[in-house]
DNA sequence: AACGCGGGGGG
DNA sequence: CCCCCAGCGTT
């Protein structure tokens, strides 16, 4: 069956799985605008299990848009801390003062695309769900999906020009009338069923509709070209005098992990030729960067410039490092 | 249009 | 080791 042309039935095997297939996600049996809004913000590129224990947290500390938008920013990171992509938290900062300041409220998606942080996805998920306007989300499960069900072998240079792509199909699969709960549908879809690897179609309710199951293609679908990863290596000086441990903190208005600490450099603190020994070398990598980690105990005096604090090694836990860093330091400071 | 932005899951 | 994930803002 080709799915341009029997929409209407698509759309009911879609919702009809839904209706009891759905995870029982927070946010949907406990539904409300802000709860929503939290919800998108949190799961842009990132798994929905691995949001979830942090959405939770989130709720309890700032259980509307008043209890966020009166929050320190340092209290805002700090719950963040470990997701990624940190301007989203401090864009959903600032969305919920602007927010809570707007008279009248955003209603429309247009209006909701004007917020820090909310782009054509998020607008649309926000505005589908919570305020009942038909819009269509184009996000990476629903890309899959589409590219699976009228198997396109097209291939795009990035997953911008995919989403744009299938745009217009989204918008024609759209059940207008109920589209909140379409789009959800679609994503659920694409979480659970037509996955990446190995899509469980044996189980897909709208496989009749799947022209890549037909021919066998489905992991072929959607092309997409990816960037080549770099490889970068860092030296880090580790510090720690009497009960403290010389941090290095990123100014505020660095576009990368901006406020938060992190070890310092070696070469801010350490002379080429001064004695130092190697603890651990440690890997992570930030979108295609793949950085290798050296991190050395600094033997010599420490320089020690305006980026750089002393913090007492029982403070610690009280701010904000990144992920990886906060760990490796747990683990150096076992030894 | 291209790039930078994190960290974790899963093959 | 690799790719991908309920994308957005900047240039």
């Amino acid at each position: 069956m080709d799915l341009l042309s029997h929409t209407i039935t698509f759309r009911h095997a879609l919702a009809q799985w839904y209706a009891t297939a759905q995870r029982p996600l927070p946010w949907r049996t406990q539904p409300s605008l802000y709860r929503t809004v939290v919800s998108e913000l949190m799961a842009q590129q990132t798994q929905i299990k691995t949001m979830l224990p942090y959405f939770e947290r989130w709720m309890q500390r700032f259980p509307d848009f008043a209890a966020l938008a009166e929050a320190p920013a340092e209290d805002v990171l700090k719950h963040w801390e470990g997701l990624g992509y940190y301007s989203r938290a401090r864009n959903l900062h600032k969305l919920a003062k602007e927010y809570v300041a707007l008279e009248p409220k955003p209603r429309s998606r247009e209006d909701w695309q004007q917020l820090p942080g909310i782009g054509p996805y998020t607008s649309a998920a926000i505005s589908s769900i919570a305020l009942g306007e038909p819009a269509a989300v184009v996000d990476g499960n629903v890309v899959r999906i589409l590219a699976r069900l009228t198997d396109d072998a097209r291939v795009f240079k990035n997953n911008g020009e995919a989403v744009k792509a299938f745009t217009p199909t989204a918008e024609a699969v759209l059940d207008q009338g109920n589209a909140g709960e379409h789009n959800q549908a679609m994503m659920e879809l694409g979480a659970t069923v037509c996955l990446k690897h190995k899509p469980l179609c044996t189980v897909c309710p709208v496989l009749a509709y799947c022209a890549a199951s037909r021919k066998g293609s489905q992991e072929a679908r959607p092309k997409i070209e990816r960037k080549a990863t770099v490889k970068v290596e860092v030296e880090r000086a580790w510090v720690l005098q009497a009960g403290k441990l010389l941090l290095h903190r990123i100014a505020e208005d660095s576009g990368q992990l901006a406020g938060q600490y992190e070890l310092p450099r070696l070469e801010t603190v350490a002379s080429p030729r001064s004695a130092k020994q190697l603890l651990a070398s440690k890997s992570r990598s930030i979108t295609h960067r793949r950085i290798k980690e050296h991190i050395y105990q600094v033997k010599a005096k420490p320089r020690i410039d305006a980026s750089l604090e002393w913090v007492r090694v029982e403070d610690i836990e009280r701010i904000t490092l990144s992920g990886p860093h906060r760990r490796w330091i747990g683990e150096l400071l076992a030894r």
